[in-house]
DNA sequence: TTAAACATTGGAGTAAACTATAGGGTAACG
DNA sequence: CGTTACCCTATAGTTTACTCCAATGTTTAA
């Protein structure tokens, strides 16, 4: 009772399996116990991790930096929980840099793309071509 | 005269050589004409054209984008403004949609790094490992 | 003239994050 | 029991955007 087959752990997740077992090579899932016949038999908590990577992945965060993030976890029994909040702030600190990032990105795109009138004309005085060009 | 070699024209772009080629081969860059010798003929369009595919994937356009944004460049004349910002606007909203889920993933990690005392004791009950699951 | 700097092609390598395929074993349903 | 859906491993391919390399040809400056 509890346990998820792969496939189970796939659909609530809304990866593939192939995805499941490649995250588990790449080290950002642990592997999970198996049955007699071998196959992967996940657990409750193993769905909110992988929602975790799913959302830390749709956020461009790379693969090192999910591992990071995902260690605060599995380092529990180890860390002290200052090591912890340090770790977490850090990463706080990174997310807060990639949001300036794109909100830079989106001022730019937004600037070029408001000062054009966007109708019907031929293309030939567009806003947004010559700020591309300039 | 007004010719540009393409380690001229890469200088000029802040690219490499190897990068020009690659363009030219993802059909990006139009075939320049060829010396005598075989050497790319870059013309001062050329510049601007490197610019705007560089600055278009400074602001996160895919390839396929950057190639239709040409497109639409090359077909000024027939192009409608219209066209082009709608894509722009099209990329604002992906941009915008991740800042949104960033702004979700900070807000929930701050969350939790405040909740968490921080101090040298374990981090069995740390509060940013419960979390980070659900 | 000859060496340095630059150019050519074709092809391989890199990194991330999957995705697919081959060739098997296993589980559930009728 | 049989068939279908699912699982296993291992390996290979895909995409994006370069980057590097080898082997060879061309320009240019001392």
């Amino acid at each position: 009772m509890g346990y998820l087959k792969i496939g189970e752990l796939a659909q609530r997740t809304e990866t593939s399996a192939e995805t499941l077992r490649y995250y588990e090579v790449e080290g950002l899932l642990p592997a999970p116990r198996r049955s007699a016949s071998g196959y992967r038999l996940y657990t409750e908590p193993d769905i909110g991790r992988v929602h975790f990577i799913r959302r830390a992945r749709a956020m461009d965060f790379s693969r090192n930096e999910i591992g990071e993030l995902l260690s605060l976890q599995v380092e529990k029994e180890v860390a002290t929980c200052g090591e912890v909040k340090s770790l977490a702030e850090h990463k706080l600190a990174a997310i807060d840099k990639k949001i300036v990032e794109l909100e830079k990105m989106k001022a730019a795109l937004k600037q070029i793309t408001e000062a054009c009138a966007g109708g019907q004309e031929s293309a030939v005085l567009c806003t947004i071509l010559n700020a591309l060009e300039a």
